[in-house]
RNA sequence: UUGGACGUCGGCAAGCGGUAAGCCACCGGGUUUUGAUCCCGGCAUUCGCAGGUUCGAAUCCUGCCGUCCAAGCCA
């Protein structure tokens, strides 16, 4: 269960509300100084980086206290909920580095029948007949309080034979439904009577067509806390009106004890959405290629991205834990992750928009090798072969005609190096009929082999390249924001979410890379990582397909440096 | 003329009556066979606003203002 693996995941901040909370309890010896959260999801989607965060909040608050946090599936409502969420769950949860314990809320459905029961005898709790437009009316309004139904001063004998009807399948959905008797006129409005088991004829995923009625969320949470002795349910925000709820079903009822409920800011992440409701639509219109498309923000995606547990974990603990509502730079998990990946990723070279280059005065079909480091920070991670002869590829974006004097790369008349190669000087430019630039021709100096001058002249610029005869093609898919609003409450008016993709978020390109990729490039893909945005996905993090740092910068930089002057 | 929660740098976020941490971003300078990395330096006289209490307030009190949540037989 512990991940603590990664170093930069050290402490740096005194501990977040919650874990005063926490600590204050202990010190008043509350819960018997014992720790005990839940990770409680609904199996209706797969898991986001939002999830993410509350995963390491919970198993990260058990792991300081030595206490434990269960995985609990909230499968109350059969017809959003099945087997493959709940698989793709207990996956990602696993990936993030935690092996937690499973429950079902639906392996409760018999206590809490009993509960609902007990409810109903102690007078707390009818069966409304009234239907769902009726019970709309009925309930008022945040400022106009709402109005006793009918049907709630019906005797104990008539809920229990209603009640029993209803668990029989002899109600019709949406006909009547339990309802805890509170106060209609009360200012929270989630006191007014709250509904509590509905009738669904649906089958369930686990447990069948066994029942017919369901369990409200509000009822059942805190039962499934209190069976599994929960300490802190810590949860979102949005719950916080319910928590007089919360508190109020487990002080009516013989339950075994009673968690405390603790709110906490959901994450909110730019150019990205987060609600399942979207991210369900994005797939099934196939706006995206499934729930782990690495543009998506889910735990799988991000996987397929390149991601590593370590990285969510550490953004999950460095963005922290308020009540804040807040939305959090996307470019910081991104800062989180390429400060891992230099350190760990293998360099490679590859060409994307490959222009042709002669080198005039090396010789036809000879051919010769160089050593490059794989990691210029780490010599244990070895170094790799690059055969070079006189055509190469070079980055279009890496030579410019009329350059101007701050641009330090290739152009008429300029030497630059090849990187771990030679010094190379740009003599010519050949173009096609329409002016194109189609090749470069250049001239090397033989005394710079490996890089070095021995009169010791400098150049300002290293280019990556390829050789035209040993390199390999290559797909490669180039990632960026799925949407290019940066925050999604800024939609205008009358638009919805999807006007706002970002119809660059993919683009595929046929690039040359070193011949050391070609497996990687023939399989399942590989990766690179280019100061800050990525290409390319890869299915899985196995040895056989490595995730590649990007060797140089690109035209984004160029394009910055300009906008700087 | 509802109830609840929240407002500290462009973005996160510490701080809990003793005189504004840290990180990202950004801006300078140095090193560099990735314009990357790395290294040095800068970056809130001020904590939504206005009063009050106090020797002393981001922290306590009062009043405003703003944002979010709440009228599912969703979670």
């Amino acid at each position: 269960m512990a991940a603590t693996e990664n170093k930069s995941e050290e402490k740096t901040k005194g501990p977040d509300f919650i874990r005063q909370i926490i600590n204050e309890d202990i010190a008043a010896g509350k819960n018997g100084g014992k720790v005990h959260t839940r990770f409680p999801p609904e199996p209706n989607g797969y898991l986001h980086i939002g999830h993410g965060k509350s995963i390491c909040l919970n198993f990260g608050i058990a792991e300081d206290y030595n206490g434990k946090c269960n995985l609990r599936f909230d499968d109350t409502n059969p017809t959003k909920e099945d087997q493959e969420y709940v698989d793709s769950i207990i996956e990602d949860v696993n990936w993030l580095g935690f092996n937690p314990e499973i429950f079902f809320a639906s392996d409760y459905f018999d206590q809490m029948y009993a509960w609902a029961l007990e409810l109903i005898d102690s007078g707390k709790a009818y069966v409304d007949s009234q239907n769902a437009e009726e019970m709309r009316e009925n309930r008022g309004t945040p400022t106009k309080p709402g109005v006793d139904s009918p049907y709630r001063n019906r005797s104990v004998e008539e809920n229990r034979e209603l009640f029993e009807k209803m668990t029989k399948g002899e109600m019709e959905e949406g006909t009547c439904i339990l309802r805890a008797k509170i106060d209609m006129a009360h200012q929270n409005m989630n006191m007014r009577d709250p509904a509590i088991y509905r009738i669904r004829k649906e089958s369930h995923h686990r447990t069948g067509d066994k029942w017919c009625i369901y369990p409200m969320y509000d009822f059942a949470h805190g039962f499934e806390d209190s069976i599994e002795g929960i300490t802190h349910s810590i949860c979102t925000l949005e719950f916080e009106n319910h928590r007089p709820l919360y508190d109020w079903f487990l002080d009516n009822v013989s339950a075994p004890c009673h968690p405390q409920q603790i709110e906490f800011a959901r994450l909110n992440l730019s150019y990205t959405v987060m609600s399942k409701r979207k991210l369900l639509e994005l797939v099934s219109d196939k706006l995206v290629s499934g729930w782990d498309d690495p543009r998506m923000p889910t735990i799988s995606g991000f996987r397929r991205r390149g991601y590593t547990p370590a990285s969510i974990r550490r953004f999950a603990k460095e963005i922290g834990v308020s009540k804040v509502n807040s939305l959090v730079d996307i470019n910081f998990l991104q800062f989180i992750i390429r400060e891992e990946l230099n350190v760990s990723a293998d360099r490679a070279m590859a060409v994307l928009d490959p222009l042709k280059v002669t080198i005039t005065n090396y010789p036809e079909g000879q051919m010769e090798e160089f050593e490059g480091e794989n990691n210029p920070g780490n010599p244990d991670a070895g170094s790799r072969k690059l055969p070079f002869g006189r055509e190469i590829y070079i980055e279009k974006d890496d030579f410019m005609e009329d350059a101007p004097k701050k641009f330090f790369r290739l152009a008429p008349g300029r030497e630059v190096r090849l990187k771990h190669a030679y010094f190379v000087t740009c003599t010519d430019v050949v173009k096609d009929e329409n002016g194109e630039i189609t090749e470069l021709l250049c001239t090397y100096d033989p005394e710079t082999r490996g890089g070095d001058a021995p009169d010791g002249r400098k150049v300002k610029g290293t280019l990556h390249w390829v050789s035209a005869e040993k390199g390999v093609k290559a797909e490669v898919r180039v990632y960026d924001h799925l949407f290019i609003l940066e925050d999604m409450d800024d939609m205008e008016e009358g638009k919805d979410y999807r006007d706002y993709l970002n119809p660059e978020s993919l683009v595929v390109k046929e690039a040359i890379v070193e011949p050391s990729l070609a497996a990687a490039a023939a399989g399942k893909g590989f990766q690179f990582l280019r100061q800050g945005y990525f290409c390319t996905d890869s299915r899985d993090h196995s040895p056989e397909h490595p995730v590649f740092n990007r060797t140089v910068a690109l035209k984004d930089s160029w394009a910055k440096i300009q906008k700087k002057g």
